[in-house]
Order: structure tokens, then C-alpha cells, then sequence
DNA sequence: TTTCTTGCAAAGATTTTGCAATTGC
DNA sequence: GCAATTGCAAAATCTTTGCAAGAAA
């Protein structure tokens, strides 16, 4: 399966080491890894790795929808390969992001406030990862 | 009305005038304002304020469960002196972020996930704000 | 060849911290 | 007076950017 690869292509970015490398990690990865996650895993196959292409790839998959960027974790950005609409869990203990793929039916009933054109929405769940849950 | 002076005694925090400062800038202020906005807000009156208080102030009103730190905002902390549950509406353009005080049913299809205590959610609504429709 | 991408280093932005001086209680 | 808080500056993170060299198409 060349998957990324075929990412690559399909979203007109030049095919690079680099950026298989980046797409590579992140597909079907479910830990929802930081800029710099992805960047000291990479690096270990391509040294010269850098954070600039890190942060420009993540970026411009992003940009064309190939990816997510999360807010649920306050001291970075994490990134999800997943883009069917769906949901996260946060463990407020250990910042763990799990994905919840439940349809959960929600109201619409903000659709139109403020003369907002609401796009989609997101829920986020909060409370403590098992792990979490003995350490208290 | 001193509800700011109150709070403070109710948090067993002590009063001080920069801390007063902050929370009668907050309280009703449905801005979401960030840490760098409460500083330059406040420093106005109080030429000395220093972003050390402000950010120690925060934190300890956020722990005390006086205010909510959001995390909707992908480039930096905001906060909402509104504590009652509630949900907002992030405009993707501008980072405008709307209160929604709506109570929304989400079935808990989620308690229980992966073993997590889910203790509590919020949905983000994204979109883009009548200003930012304008300009698109 | 032409255009885009990489890597490096420096800069920007936000947030945190150490500590002496000051203030609230 | 004691303990908590402030202010300043420096540091720690995270993220972005300029640009020359290199690689993809």
C-alpha cells in the first residue's frame, strides 16, 4: 500500500523523502502526536530532518485537508490523520487524546447565532485516562 | 456590586489591587480574552502590573475553578469568566469565539470510552463570523 | 530547466520561573 | 511579623520565517 505516496500526488505536493516519511508515521496513528512528535520520530531514518519541514508539511497537508490540527491539548498542537468527522476524549492528567468515533447527534441549535455561518463542530469529552484515574 | 473583591475572599486568596484589577476585567466580559489582553487591559491603570500576576493570577483562578481556560484558539490560551456549562462558537477566520449558553443534549454514548471517567464535555461550533463572511 | 522543498539558524510569540522586594492580613 | 504576592528579567517552549543550496518533476 502506498498510500502516502499516493497522498502526495493526489494533492499536488512533490513527492520527498521527507514527507513520506512524515505521512508515513502518521497514518493510522491514533496517539494525535505533536509537531514534535512527529518530527524526533521521523528524524530517526532521515537525520537531517528538520523542524522547518515538519511545520511546512503539517501545515500544507492540513491546508488541503489531508490532516487535523487539534486544539484539545493547551501546550501544543496535535495533529490527527484521521479526517472522518468524529470526536476526542482528553485525559486532563496526562493530556492522552482518544478518539471517539460515535455518531453523536447534536442539535443544531446554533446554526445561525450570531449571523454565523456555522461550518461543523467538535466535541470534546474531558476526564482521566485510567492511568490517570490511579495516580489520584 | 464587588463581586471580584468576594471572590477573592471566598478563594481564600488574598486582595490585592492587581488582582482586582483582573477579575473586574473579566467578569462579564464575553470577549474570552487572552492572558497578553487581560495585561495590556489592566496595565493601564496599573502601570506596574507585571505578566508574572497575570499569569499567576489566572492560574490560581483557573484551579480554583473561578474561571475556564479554553483551548479553541490554536495560538493561545484564551479564558472565560463564565462558569456556567456552556458551548462556543469559534469563527476560523478571525478566532472571534461566542458564547453559546444553549444547553445541547449529547447522548454519553462516550462514558465509559477506553476505560476513561469522563467528567464533563464541550462542543466547538466552527465557522466563520459575519465580518469574515464579508471578506471571503 | 523551472519550481518547489529542504535545512539551518535566527527570530517571534507565548508562557513559565527564580528571586529579592513589597504588601496583605 | 509571617506568609503570600508582586515585578523584573531571564529562560523555556513552541512555532514561524528568510534564504541559500538542493532535489523533484
Amino acid at each position: 500500500m502506498k498510500l502516502a505516496e499516493q497522498s502526495y500526488r493526489d494533492l499536488g505536493m512533490k513527492l520527498t523523502p521527507q514527507r513520506l516519511a512524515i505521512l508515513n508515521y502518521l497514518d493510522g496513528n491514533t496517539l494525535h502526536p505533536s509537531a514534535d512528535d512527529v518530527f524526533r520520530s521521523v528524524r530517526r531514518r532521515h537525520p537531517t530532518m528538520s523542524f522547518a519541514t515538519v511545520y511546512n508539511t503539517l501545515e500544507t497537508l492540513k491546508q488541503r485537508g489531508r490532516l487535523i490540527e487539534l486544539t484539545g491539548d493547551p501546550d501544543k498542537k496535535r495533529f490527527d490523520p484521521n479526517t472522518t468527522p468524529h470526536h476526542h476524549l482528553i485525559c486532563t492528567g496526562c493530556r492522552r487524546i482518544v478518539d471517539i468515533m460515535a455518531d453523536i447527534p447534536v442539535t443544531s441549535a446554533a446554526a445561525g447565532f450570531a449571523g454565523f455561518r456555522v461550518l461543523g463542530h467538535h466535541i470534546e469529552f474531558t476526564g482521566l485516562c485510567p492511568a490517570c484515574q490511579k495516580k489520584k
